[in-house]
DNA sequence: ACCCAGGCGTTCT
DNA sequence: AGAACGCATGGG
């Protein structure tokens, strides 16, 4: 029997409680995470962020004075650190020419256009910018990342083709509230983390009966 | 010595 | 329109 989207995370929200989540102390490292996540490990993440937290690296200003060597040296634990250096100084850019520096002062602007601006830039795309939108500002923007659409697979939940046909139907079933849509995705992340990946833990699964993993 | 990790942009068929 | 590939480091 195939599962709605509420379904799944009620069941979640059982198993795993209801997480605040992605840890920063600023919206502008938020940004940062995102976009030195992509394809990259958390911890790799952590690390980078550590050294550029003690660097002063964490504002917008602060990384356009520094120079690409030193971003560069900073964010070299998350890989591909000569794109992500590049994406980071535009992303930093557009802030203080865009939003006068003010990254929750974005939220003034309407979210759709923010979106598109966000997309225009290099280094993101449809799921950092959603990252950001969501979880820096808080604004009802739903995050499809690899996890989740793992889980909708083994799960045989369609939802459509393509990016954007699965973000509407989470934003439709979670009726476009920011904070459900933060808390439903950090739900499937842990939970793939948990037990979803390449090799899945299947034991004690609270999705098992709805699962169409076949078992080794 | 592999394989994988919370993508994105470019360049092919 | 969709598949393939480069980007780079760190951990299992």
């Amino acid at each position: 029997m195939v599962l709605t989207i509420r379904e799944v995370i009620r069941t979640l929200e059982a198993e795993y409680g209801t997480p605040d989540w992605w840890p920063a102390e600023t919206p502008f490292e938020v940004a940062v995470g995102a976009i030195l996540t992509q394809r990259t490990s958390w911890a790799s993440v952590e690390t980078s962020l550590e050294t550029m937290r003690n660097e002063g690296l964490l504002t917008p200003s602060g990384l356009l004075n520094a120079g690409r060597a030193r971003v560069e040296k900073a964010i070299r634990p998350s890989g591909f650190y000569r794109q992500k250096t590049d994406y980071l100084l535009e992303f930093a850019s557009y802030v203080v020419q865009s939003h006068d520096g003010d990254i929750l002062g974005m939220s003034k602007a309407p979210s759709d256009r923010l979106r598109a601006e966000l997309l225009r830039l290099r280094g993101i795309g449809p799921e950092t910018a959603d990252s950001i939108l969501l979880y820096a500002l808080g604004i009802p923007s739903f995050v499809v990342d690899a996890y989740t659409v793992r889980v909708l697979d083994r799960l045989g939940i369609d939802l459509g083709k393509g990016y954007d046909s699965i973000k509407r139907s989470f934003e439709e079933a979670l009726e476009n509230n920011a904070s459900r849509m933060a808390r439903a995705h950090a739900l499937l992340v842990i939970h793939c983390k948990a037990r979803c990946r390449t090799q899945p833990k299947c034991e004690g699964c609270p999705l098992l009966q709805s699962c169409s993993l076949e078992p080794e």
